[in-house]
DNA sequence: TCCGGGATTTAA
DNA sequence: TAAATCCCGGAA
């Protein structure tokens, strides 16, 4: 694990995880192949959130989001769809970053495959097996690595997609213009 | 045990 | 605007 994202990098207030995580790289190790994407765009859901799962204490489902940063939560929604998040803050506060969108480094031109939290881990085949996984090592067949930088003038904040719960929170942050971020609004 | 909603996506 | 589709959590 040596190259991966430090857990320094996991354990800090998860809207500064969030913005963070902007440019990284996730990797989805296949048997026979692997995938390297950038993080463009994702949002922040935390303990005080009322959209957060965590909302309203402990729980099964999102019990990870309570262990320590730097692990995968994986939820399954909407009776067909699966959602990553990378686990933040210290072990015991609950939070969590959505990742919403990846820009693939190699797959030119396919980029809506990509393009909105269901469709990207249904992309990568990513599914319950994956929650509570580390991704900060990378001999998982998940995890992250350090990427670019990128300048406050390339990204876009606003309020996060599809909750129903403290709709105002500017806590989506994406790259302008980038090809996969997904719209809507 | 039952029931309604959900951090989505697609098509009409 | 609605359907697909099912787990989870609160209510009963």
């Amino acid at each position: 694990m040596a190259h991966t994202l430090p857990l320094d990098f996991f354990e800090q207030p998860t809207l500064v995880v969030a913005r963070a995580l902007l440019g990284q790289t996730l990797v989805r190790q296949f048997e026979n192949a692997s995938v390297e994407a950038e993080i463009v765009e994702v949002e922040a859901y935390t303990a005080d959130d009322p959209a957060c799962h965590a909302f309203g204490g402990r729980r099964p489902r999102c019990e990870v989001m309570f262990g320590p940063p730097g692990f995968a939560y994986v939820y399954f929604i909407y009776g067909m769809y699966y959602c990553l998040n990378v686990v933040t803050e210290v072990d015991g506060t609950a939070g969590a970053v959505l990742i919403r969108a990846l820009a693939p480094r190699q797959e030119k031109g396919h980029e809506k495959l990509y393009s909105g939290p269901g469709k990207l881990c249904k992309q990568l085949q990513i599914d319950l097996k994956f929650n509570g996984l580390p991704l900060f090592d990378d001999k998982q067949q998940l995890y992250l690595l350090p990427g670019r930088t990128i300048s406050d003038e390339e990204v876009a904040v606003s309020p996060r997609i599809g909750i129903s719960k403290a709709v105002d929170r500017p806590w989506r942050f994406y790259l302008k213009d980038d090809k996969s971020v997904s719209r809507r609004k």
